[in-house]
RNA sequence: GGUCCGUUCGUCUAGGGGUUAGGACGCAUGGUUUUCAUCCAUGUAACAGGGGUUCGAUUCCCCUACGGACUACCA
C-alpha cells in the first residue's frame, strides 16, 4: 500500500458531536494501524455558521481522548495552511482550471430565481434539477447560454455569480467503497452542484477534493451522509485529471430509541451526553454536558465508540487504544447504522473505573467532597483531606469502588463515612430494631469501649467472641449495629466502617440510635 | 417525489448453503455475602415478509415492506 494519509475534516460550527468523534477515531486508528499520518483539517468555508470557539473545542476533544492529529494548524504544516478559509487563492486557481477545461461554468441565477423554478416544478409534480435537463434551455442564466462577452461584462459589472460543475450525461459510474463494495450511479440524475459560491468561498465539494489531493490523502473515511456525493467527487477528480483516493463510508449512529440519527436532544431527554466535552454556546449561554464532565474516562469513550459499527470478530470487548490500533480494520466495519446504547457505555466505565488505582481516583473524589461537604451539617468532625484524611479516602475507595461505575457514585456509597446518620431507614428499623435491641446495643458499646486496637479485624474477633460467649445470634446484633452506623441496610463490611470512623464516633452513633429509635 | 444505502435476540453484534444460530449489555433466577452491591452460575430472547436457485437457504438472486441518508450559494 502506498503511504497512508487520512484526514478528519470537521466544520467548526459548534461542538464536535459523538458521531464526528467516531469518524475521527476510525481515521486515527486506520492511520496508526498502517503507520500512516492523521491530518486534522478545518473546513471553515461557511462564514454564516462559523463559531469561533469550535476549532479549539475539536482539538481539546481529540487531545482528551489521546487521538491528536499528526498534522494540523500549527503542527507539522507540511501541506498547510490547514484552515480552508486561508486557502482561498488555491481554490480560485483550481476552479479556473475547471472552467477553462469546460468542466464548470458560471451561473448568474439568483436564489430567488432558483426558488421560483423549484416551486414551479413542484406544482407540476416534477423535481427541479439544475443539470442537462434545463441548463441550456434559456430559463437559467449561465455561461453555457450567454456569450463570452456577456459573461465577461456581467462579471466586470460586479454581478454575483457562482461556478457550477457541468456533470456529464449518459454514463453509468461504477465506484468502489471499501465498506459497501460496488456502487453504481447514472450521471443523468446528478445535478450541477455549486463548486464556488458568490462570496468567493468554495463549497465543501470543491475544497474537499482539492485539499485531499494536495494533502496527498490516500483514504477518505467519512460518515455515510456523504455517500450520495461520491459520484460528484469521483467526477471532480477525473475533471482535474487526478487519481482519486479510496473511499470508506461509515454507518450512521442512531438514536437509542425511535427514528433517526442521534441528536443532542436525545441526550438531554435520556440523560446522557452526546459531546465529548461540556460546551457552552456563547450566544445562548446554553450548556451541553460532556462525557468528561459526566465522569466518563477517555478509555470508556474510545472503547464504546470503536464498537459502534466495528467489531474485532472475536469475543473480546475490552480494548485499549493500543489494542484498537492493533486490531482495527476497515473491512470489519458494518454497513448498517448502529443504535447508541447508553447502558453499555456505563458498563464500560464501570470496568475502567476498576482498573484505576485508588490513589488516582482519590483526587477526583476529594475534589467532589470539597464541593459536597460544606453543605452537609451532620459531619461529625472536620476533614482537610490531606495526609491522614487522604489516606482515609483511599481506604474508603478500596471498599466501595467495585460497586461504582462513576466517581460521582461514590458519595451515595460512602456518605456515612463523613456524616452521622440523621435518620434511619424506616422499613429496616421496624424489622431489625426490636425490644431487646437497646440493651444489646448498650452491651456492645461496653465491648467496643474496651478495645484498645480499634482495627477492623480486632473489632470483628472481639465482637464475635462476645457473641459466642453470650449465645447471641448474628442476626440480633449485626443488623441494628449496621443501622446505627450507616442508617440503612447497605454498605461495605461493617467492621471496616467502624475502624474508619473510629471508636469514639462508632460509640456515639450507637448511642444516637438508641436514643432515636 | 427522486437517487443511493441498509435489515440476525430489546440493544451492540458473530456466523454463514446442512450450526443446539455464538458472545456482550439489559432483564430474570440462583449461589456467595451478617446487609446492600460486587462477583459467579443459569436462564430469557433473533435470522422482516414473499418468491425463486438448490436435495437443502438465515446465508445466493429478485420483489415487497420497513428503516436511513441525500436531494442548500451547509458541511
Amino acid at each position: 500500500m502506498t503511504q497512508v494519509r487520512v484526514r478528519f475534516a470537521p466544520s467548526p460550527t459548534g461542538p464536535l458531536h459523538i458521531g464526528g468523534v467516531r469518524t475521527a477515531l476510525f481515521n486515527y486508528l486506520f492511520a496508526k494501524k498502517h503507520n500512516g499520518t492523521f491530518v486534522l483539517r478545518i473546513e471553515d468555508t461557511d462564514q454564516n455558521r462559523y463559531i469561533s470557539n469550535a476549532e479549539q473545542y475539536i482539538i481539546d476533544s481529540l487531545d482528551w481522548l489521546g487521538i491528536s492529529p499528526d498534522e494540523t494548524v500549527g503542527i507539522n504544516e507540511k501541506f498547510g495552511p490547514y484552515r480552508q478559509s486561508e486557502r482561498k487563492e488555491i481554490y480560485r486557481k483550481h476552479i479556473q482550471v475547471l472552467v477553462d477545461s469546460g468542466n464548470a461554468y458560471y451561473a448568474f441565477d439568483t436564489a430567488e430565481d432558483l426558488d421560483r423554478e423549484r416551486k414551479g416544478h413542484e406544482e407540476e409534480g416534477k423535481t427541479f434539477v439544475y443539470n442537462w435537463h434545463n441548463r441550456e434551455k434559456g430559463r437559467l442564466v449561465n455561461s453555457l447560454v450567454l456569450s463570452t462577452d456577456a459573461v465577461q461584462k456581467r462579471i466586470e459589472n460586479g454581478e454575483k455569480y457562482v461556478v457550477r460543475f457541468k456533470s456529464p450525461q449518459d454514463e453509468i459510474l461504477i465506484m468502489n467503497d471499501i465498506i459497501r463494495g460496488e456502487i453504481k450511479i447514472d450521471t443523468n440524475v446528478l445535478d450541477d452542484k455549486i463548486l464556488f459560491k458568490s462570496d468567493g468561498m468554495p463549497t465543501y465539494h470543491l475544497a474537499n477534493i482539492v485539499d485531499d489531493h494536495l494533502m496527498e490523502i490516500s483514504h477518505v473515511i467519512r460518515g455515510e451522509e456523504w455517500l450520495p456525493s461520491i459520484a460528484l467527487h469521483i467526477l471532480l477528480y477525473r475533471a482535474f485529471g487526478w487519481n482519486s483516493p479510496e473511499f470508506a463510508h461509515l454507518p450512521l449512529i442512531l438514536k437509542p430509541t425511535g427514528k433517526g440519527k442521534l441528536s443532542k436532544r436525545d441526550g438531554d431527554k435520556l440523560g446522557f451526553p452526546v459531546f465529548p466535552l461540556a460546551y457552552t454556546n456563547e450566544a445562548t449561554e446554553e450548556v451541553s454536558r460532556g462525557y468528561k464532565e459526566d465522569g466518563y474516562f477517555p478509555e470508556t469513550v474510545l472503547n464504546f465508540l470503536a464498537f459502534l459499527g466495528w467489531n474485532p470478530g472475536t469475543e473480546q470487548e475490552l480494548f485499549s487504544l493500543e489494542d484498537l490500533v492493533q486490531s482495527f480494520d476497515l473491512d470489519r466495519v458494518n454497513k448498517s447504522g448502529a443504535r447508541f446504547d447508553p447502558d453499555k457505555t456505563k458498563w464500560f466505565n464501570q470496568h475502567y473505573l476498576q482498573t484505576k488505582s485508588n490513589e488516582e481516583i482519590a483526587d477526583l473524589y476529594i475534589e467532589e467532597l470539597h464541593q459536597i461537604l460544606p453543605s452537609e451539617n451532620a459531619t461529625y468532625r472536620t476533614f482537610d483531606f490531606v495526609n491522614e484524611d487522604k489516606k482515609m479516602v483511599i481506604k474508603i475507595i478500596s471498599l466501595i469502588k467495585e460497586r461504582a461505575a462513576f466517581v460521582s457514585d461514590f458519595w451515595l456509597l460512602s456518605n456515612f463515612f463523613f456524616i452521622r446518620p440523621s435518620e434511619y431507614d424506616a422499613k429496616a428499623s421496624k424489622k431489625q430494631w426490636k425490644e431487646s435491641t437497646p440493651q444489646i446495643m448498650k452491651d456492645l458499646i461496653t465491648i467496643l469501649f474496651n478495645i484498645d486496637d480499634f482495627s477492623s479485624s480486632t473489632i470483628e474477633t472481639t465482637v464475635k467472641e462476645w457473641l459466642t460467649k453470650n449465645e447471641l445470634g448474628f442476626g440480633k446484633v449485626m443488623p441494628p449495629f449496621r443501622l446505627a452506623l450507616v442508617g440503612t441496610m447497605s454498605g461495605p463490611h461493617l467492621f471496616d466502617i467502624a475502624e474508619i470512623i473510629g471508636k469514639e464516633e462508632t460509640i456515639a452513633r450507637i448511642k444516637n440510635a438508641i436514643e432515636t429509635l
